[in-house]
DNA sequence: CCAATTTAGTTGAACTCTCATATACTTAGG
DNA sequence: CCTAAGTATATGAGAGTTCAACTAAATTGG
């Protein structure tokens, strides 16, 4: 038997839906403006940039930016073309590629983080009481346990960050 | 001066995009794999069968189903091609055109729908206690009002329901 | 009533994402 | 060892999205 929804689940679950996605195009809308990258490259540099040596394996660096190895794969071939980021052979194991952020990737990174972050508060941290930040981190929290309990906390994670 | 994200926002945050991302592919690789269709063709399926005579103008269609118009126009081609939306001339305004859902494409939905929900109850509701429904009620009612003060509640939803 | 503007909708190109497949290397088993 | 299985990554095709035109019709303001 089908669990449908009740009309108060009903307006929380599109209410949900229009408020991600509000942010999502906020945040997609911003970045490709001022910064000509969508977010999702935006996070893969964030996560380069937080490496070791601004290095990480293509594997590592698809798990912690949240991608699947053929979109990271794809986006890191866009974002070489451009000089943001280069890739290397491992030594180790020559299956492997260390992706590299590259000085002028940096650079692009540290020009779009300011505008970037402040529009992640217009969108969210402003329009929410301290309290309500805190039931959003519980709920997130729950939320990822329930889709991926292996994962552990951190570690599938998506990002701003002072450069 | 930049108001960079402290510790626990830099978590929250992260924690956020991980789980809108995680539901969003969780929603989109059901309907792909048991439907044939993106979760956004699912939400134009939807509102189109909640309108009267399942018809409705494209662009109100756009504005209830959160698309652009261009989406949308690519989407009901789409899905004119399926053959479970068809488009109709407006004899009111001749540069309208209704889009109307058709029996086809009213049992792609029925049949989609079960499947659905449930994968909806799975990711969110079923995870989190009533008192954080409710909490994430308020908190994404507050974002879409910041984002969107214009928008009467109601208007810009997305959507799982019985058909 | 007509020119200027706005509105409704479509279209094509460029881009990103997904999925399936291919390649090359590594590890395990016998 | 040597083959079978598994891992790391790349690649190409197909599909959806965005953005910037573009068409056509309606509205507005002299």
């Amino acid at each position: 038997m089908t669990r449908w929804l009740d009309e108060d689940e009903q307006r929380t679950w599109r209410k949900f839906m229009t408020a991600t996605q509000l942010i999502n195009e906020a945040l997609d809308r911003q970045l490709q403006r001022d910064a000509g990258m969508p977010h999702t490259y935006y996070v893969i540099l964030v996560r380069l940039s937080e490496a070791p040596g601004r290095t990480m394996r293509m594997s590592e660096l698809a798990t912690r930016a949240q991608s699947s190895q053929s979109r990271l794969s794809h986006a890191v071939a866009r974002l070489e073309e451009r000089g943001w980021v280069r890739r290397e052979r491992c030594p180790d194991d020559r299956r492997g590629n260390f992706a590299v952020l590259t000085d002028e990737g940096y650079a692009a990174l540290a020009a779009a983080a300011p505008g970037h972050v402040e529009e992640v508060r217009r969108t969210l941290f402003d329009v929410l009481e301290p309290q309500q930040v805190r039931e959003l981190d519980e709920i997130c929290s729950a939320v990822i346990h329930a889709a991926d309990p292996n994962t552990r906390e951190g570690e599938r994670e998506t990002v701003v960050r002072r450069p």
